[in-house]
DNA sequence: GAGCACTGC
């Protein structure tokens, strides 16, 4: 067995930070006495945070895939071609000289050899480190065929992508390229691919060799998504697989904290290398007695830091939306009347719900004599980069959605954050100078924070996960090598689920119908949904639903002034849908828009029934792509040509029990429901048509647990249909071990 | 009579 060696490449130069690095914790209080000296210096490499970045770095950091984009045919197109293509090769010639200046870079000479020669290798590179963009290009010149480097988010992989074109100067899609559901810029001479986990683990699906690549590099290792989990099993398995394990495959697993010794010792103690970053030292400083009301306290700590700090854009992290939007309307009120000295105070909202074109007041600028507040979530942790940033207010608190195996349902959870989170968020303000992070909770509450947050396959459903290793073959799933193994619970539960989508035999082996549903870009549940639906001869109204139901924030909920007004226009609209339920709803809306012709006439129709015009736009695409996908499988009954015509709302609904037998529950003298499989009360949720009906059985696609139990997005079913679809789903089980 | 963090095919 190996050693288990790390190295470190230390650079000479420049500044040092992170957390416990040239740092002292202090003590603070909300009424803007801190504890610490104020300092007026400006910070090292103190370049003005409200330049762009350099040499059109620009950080793009929303994806703005507007379709509507059209590009013309010039008529000297040759020419401009030959320009272009000399304008690409200047222009990475001039990034070179930025590039020679990353930690990365200097370092090149003594890493890359390494990471040849070994089959695994672990890198952990800090913040600025340039570990994602120079890594990849460097092992290019070194391996000969092509390399797929994975990003846990679509934006990232185009941005990254895009960036090393320029520096390896080409145009995007030829020699460096990449492939993200929707978009796709690779060719044959594509060599470097920049891909989400999930597009690659996609590719797993079809060619579970990975025969197209020589090399894996997984990027954002530590995010610790399902996705990136799973893949990180399946490469194990792949490079002591015989086939692999003869050649030169290579896998590079990068990671930005320090906890590569999880990585390293499940890759057999494979090497790991440290590449240390460029950010700048934070002060983090703790309150002296915890605090009850969060965004009271947040709200002060805004104004103390406003008056006492040098200049500086603040970002506040809480957990939600709510939170947000009180705190912003408070500061809103309150910073017209707060003492002149100070930069008057423009707060903005950040969080995913929030409207694309509000997200992006971000990164406007503004006066002088003001400065910006960012109260944001989570997606300030990893998705999005705001520049300006020197003041991180730090409630510890975020929202987490918790997946209960043995209730079937899920539940949102406030709850304190890691401490590998903590250090995330306050690098948030040392990436252009020196910062501070004010933390709203006491140095003793920080150390009893746990180091990392629990990965995300821990809390969470895993029906398709394990379709996925069923579809590779993986006949022991509990004791398959899981970086992290989620439970015999949650297996079971899983196996057990596909069991009754008719995705396992009888044995544990997959079946054609679990072959044909791994392949759809849907849950597993939904996926049976779609086969069903091509033998009842319902697919196309079927694929149209399912594609609004991908859709998560389509129909919106009122405010409280419009809710009976929407509520009657949807009604109106969908008469199937008053009748039959939310799916038929969804299906009737779907056909209106759709009937709409303009883009305008679209767009006021949303307002008016409360539903989000972008939301439709997406379903038209998922729809597509469905379409082309259910074209690829085959139809073993080989159905007649002719569709049917009418809507056919029993057929439906029948086809969705097919995935949904085991969300039903049967109605109550009392108007409640009960569930077929636990006996639990459930409530219909007040957003669907159906609240307050007086229904035999519902069927519903999703169990939430709030304020109470509630079914959501809910159909009035017959229960003869139970028995019609699933006469053989009550109270099987399958042996976790088989 | 509800309110949802974030991401992916």
């Amino acid at each position: 067995m190996k050693q288990n060696k790390k190295i470190r490449f230390d650079e000479d130069e420049g500044p040092k930070g992170g957390e416990g690095v040239n740092t002292k914790n202090k003590e603070w209080d909300l009424d803007g006495s801190h504890a610490n000296k104020r300092s007026s210096e400006m910070g090292v490499g103190g370049s003005d945070p409200k330049q762009p970045r350099r040499n059109g770095r620009k950080i793009v950091n929303f994806d703005s895939d507007d379709e509507d984009e059209d590009e013309g045919e010039d008529e000297d197109q040759q020419h401009n071609r030959r320009t272009d293509y000399l304008k690409i090769k200047m222009k990475a010639r001039t990034l070179l000289e930025d590039r020679k200046k990353l930690p990365v870079y200097k370092v090149k000479d003594r890493l890359v050899p390494k990471i040849i020669s070994s089959r695994v290798s672990i890198v952990i590179g800090e913040t600025g480190s340039g570990k994602s963009t120079q890594i990849p290009q460097f092992l290019m010149k070194r391996c000969k065929g092509a390399i797929a480097v994975t990003e846990p988010r679509r934006v990232g992989a185009i941005n990254l992508a895009t960036r090393v074109a320029e520096e390896y100067g080409c145009i995007i899609g030829r020699e460096v390229g990449y492939s993200v559901r929707f978009s796709n810029a690779t060719s044959r001479k594509t060599r470097l691919k920049y891909m989400t986990d999930g597009m690659l683990l996609r590719e797993m699906m079809l060619d579970p060799t990975l025969s197209k690549y020589s090399m894996v590099v997984v990027d954002e290792a530590h995010e610790r998504t399902i996705l990136t989990d799973m893949m990180l099993g399946l490469l194990k398995q792949l490079v002591t697989d015989k086939r692999k394990h003869d050649s030169e495959f290579r896998i590079v697993v990068m990671s930005a904290t320090l906890d590569a010794d999880k990585f390293s010792h499940f890759f057999d103690n494979a090497p790991i290398y440290f590449i240390e970053g460029r950010m700048f030292p934070v002060e983090r400083l703790y309150l002296q007695q915890s605090v009850d009301d969060i965004t009271d306290a947040m709200v002060k700590a805004i104004i103390g830091v406003n008056q006492g700090e040098r200049a500086g854009d603040i970002l506040c992290f809480l957990p939600g939306q709510d939170d947000i939007d009180k705190v912003t309307s408070l500061l809103k009120r309150l910073a017209p009347e707060l003492p002149k000295e100070a930069p008057l105070i423009i707060p903005l909202p950040l969080y995913a719900a929030l409207p694309p074109a509000q997200q992006m007041k971000v990164f406007e600028r503004v006066k002088p004599s003001q400065r910006k507040v960012i109260l944001s979530t989570n997606i300030s942790e990893t998705s999005v980069t705001v520049p300006g940033i020197r003041f991180v207010i730090d409630s510890g608190l975020r929202k987490v959605k918790v997946w209960r195996h043995e209730l079937g349902l899920s539940t949102l959870l406030t709850v304190p954050i890691s401490k590998a989170s903590a250090s995330q968020r306050t690098g948030r303000a040392g990436r252009e100078a020196p910062g501070k992070c004010f933390r709203l909770y006491k140095e003793s509450d920080y150390i009893k924070l746990i180091e990392n947050t629990e990965p995300e396959i821990l809390r969470s459903e895993i029906v398709s996960p394990v379709l996925m290793l069923k579809r590779l073959n993986v006949e022991n799933i509990l004791g398959w090598n899981w970086l992290e193994n989620p439970g015999r619970e949650a297996l079971s539960s899983a196996l057990q689920q596909l069991y009754s989508l008719n995705a396992l035999s009888d044995t544990g082996k997959i079946t054609d119908m679990g072959r044909k549903m791994v392949v759809l870009p849907v849950a597993p549940h939904l996926a049976a949904v779609l086969i069903q639906a091509r033998e009842y001869d319902v697919l196309d109204p079927v694929i149209d639903i399912v594609s609004c139901l991908s859709v998560d924030t389509l129909v919106l909920t009122p405010a409280n002034d419009r809710r009976d007004e929407i509520n009657a226009k949807r009604r109106d609209a969908c008469t199937l849908g008053s009748h039959y339920g939310d799916l038929l709803m969804l299906k009737e809306l779907f056909d209106i828009y759709n009937g709409l012709s303009g883009a305008a006439e679209r767009k006021s129709w949303c307002k008016d029934v409360g539903v989000s015009y972008k939301g439709f736009k997406n379903v038209l695409r998922i729809r597509k792509q469905i379409q082309g996908y259910m074209q690829h499988i085959p139809d073993d009954l080989a159905n007649s040509e002719d569709q049917n015509q009418t809507l056919d709302a029993s057929l439906i609904l029948k086809s969705f029990l097919k995935g949904f037998v085991t969300n039903t529950a049967i109605g109550m003298p009392d108007r409640s429901y009960r569930t077929v499989t636990t006996g639990d009360t459930v409530s219909v949720h007040p957003s669907s048509l159906l609240f307050g009906k007086k229904l035999d059985a519902i069927m519903y696609i999703e169990h939430v647990y709030t304020a109470k139990g509630y079914a959501r997005n809910v159909s009035s079913i017959e229960l003869d249909w139970l028995q019609e679809v699933a006469p053989h789903y009550l109270g099987l089980r399958v042996n976790v071990e088989s």
